[in-house]
DNA sequence: AACGTCACCAACCGCGTATGC
DNA sequence: CGCATACGCGGTTGGTGACGT
């Protein structure tokens, strides 16, 4: 196995091996940063400052790419090293608090603040705890302001409606109801809203059944997307939930398609969503719902205001959510999967006999959408090679 | 009564990012 | 500028009680 490591960068910087890692980089990219394969596929045993390294001296050619190629990537490294651990594990309690933690923690806390510094608390207080068990302690249970008890039918809607245009931003989520926290609202849907929502069914529609690679809360927001569109309107006007894609969505979205080169197609990161703190002052910053995506070449950037993303939220239609959610109507998700695979036959008629999804997802990953699919990652990586 | 299963939720863990030195 | 550290987030796990067999 051929080894390029942080003491061999001048070495794979020379031409020959350059070009070979360029192509190599280039490859994980498009295999979606799978780093096992790339070892097997091809001999070579990345480091991530090489990797690092390499975009960085690659001599511009590649200099777009760096921030596209997917952070796990870079973390290889601090694997293979291991990671640093957050605290002294063997001197740290786990487990549940007992009441007389809670008192110190609450006390400490209401009078002196976190201090800035979560690391630092439990020594001060003489708490044999994690600085992150602390803080998560007072975040979601301990604060003043937590709201205790069900979730209300608004909060029910609500966060179905957020879930659908942001996906599992829990933080966001939490934001917008006031008094919960992400950890309970993250629970809350996990537990309850999913069933209520899905019922017990758990397996993707049909036609996404061979599209192994598409997680499961994106089927989740298809479908529930599908859940509220009529299958004829979704039909003429294909426009899933990608349009209202947040920033720096992780998710991976393949753009669904039985090209055996294409089938790993994914999301780049390419905003930094801004959330940081959003669940303690109660608020969405515009900018969190903003797109940005600077370091992929201007063509792909969209931005969405807040006040789009109202709007995103006040077109679900309320009343459907309140159908799906409290049974209003027969919609239980059999019910509208069975009504969706009409539109889906209905729509087959239109498109012809295609057997993948490619219509049905595709479609919504038009020119303006903030989603990069597959074939818009493809065309930038060719845009690289030109550069 | 004993055991198994399920639902709930608090807490943990690892990762990505921000920040300070 | 690079590194180390801290923070925040989302996914996952594990303990516990309720319920069913």
């Amino acid at each position: 196995m051929y080894f390029v490591g942080v003491q061999e960068i001048g070495r794979a910087q020379e031409e020959e091996e350059a070009v070979t890692i360029e192509a190599l980089m280039v490859q994980v990219w498009e295999d979606y940063y799978d780093t096992e394969s790339l070892k097997l596929h091809h001999g070579f045993n990345i480091s991530a400052s090489c990797v690092d390294s390499f975009w960085e001296n690659a001599g511009g050619k590649v200099k777009l790419a760096k921030r596209q190629v997917p952070f796990g990537l870079f973390r290889e490294r601090e694997r293979e090293m291991g990671r640093a651990p957050c605290c002294d594990k063997a001197n740290v309690k786990k487990g549940p608090w007992s009441p007389e933690e809670d008192a110190k923690l609450k006390a400490y806390i209401e009078e002196n603040g976190t201090g800035g510094n979560w690391i630092a608390l439990p020594h001060k207080i003489g708490l044999k705890r994690c600085g992150k068990s602390c803080r998560l302690r007072w975040l979601n249970y301990l604060r003043p302001d937590i709201k205790r008890g069900g979730f209300t039918e608004e909060e029910d809607q609500r966060i179905c409606s957020l879930y659908m245009s942001l996906g599992s931003r829990w933080s966001i989520i939490a934001a917008q109801l006031p008094g919960r926290t992400d950890n309970d609202v993250k629970n809350y849907w996990n537990t309850k809203l999913q069933k209520k929502l899905f019922g017990k069914r758990r397996e993707p529609p049909l036609h996404l059944n061979h599209v192994p690679t598409l997680p499961a809360s994106a089927l989740e927001r298809m479908q529930l997307q599908g859940l509220l569109s009529s299958p004829f309107s979704f039909c003429s006007n294909p426009q899933p939930w990608p349009k209202h894609q947040p920033p720096g969505d992780r998710s991976i979205l393949p753009s669904i398609s039985t090209d055996s080169t294409h089938q790993a197609g994914f999301q780049m990161r390419s905003g930094i969503l801004k959330s940081e703190s959003a669940s303690t002052r109660g608020e969405v910053e515009p900018s969190a719902l903003g797109f940005h995506s600077a370091s992929t070449g201007g063509s792909l950037s969209v931005e969405t205001s807040t006040s789009s993303f109202d709007a995103v939220t006040a077109d679900l239609q309320a009343d459907e959510l309140d159908d799906l959610l409290y049974c209003n109507h027969p919609s239980s998700f059999a019910a509208h999967q069975e009504h969706e695979l009409a539109g889906v036959d209905c729509c087959r008629e239109v498109y012809g006999e295609k057997e993948s999804a490619d219509w049905w997802i595709a479609d919504g990953f038009e020119d303006e959408s903030p989603m990069v699919s597959w074939d818009s990652a493809s065309a930038l990586g060719s845009q690289e090679h030109d550069l």
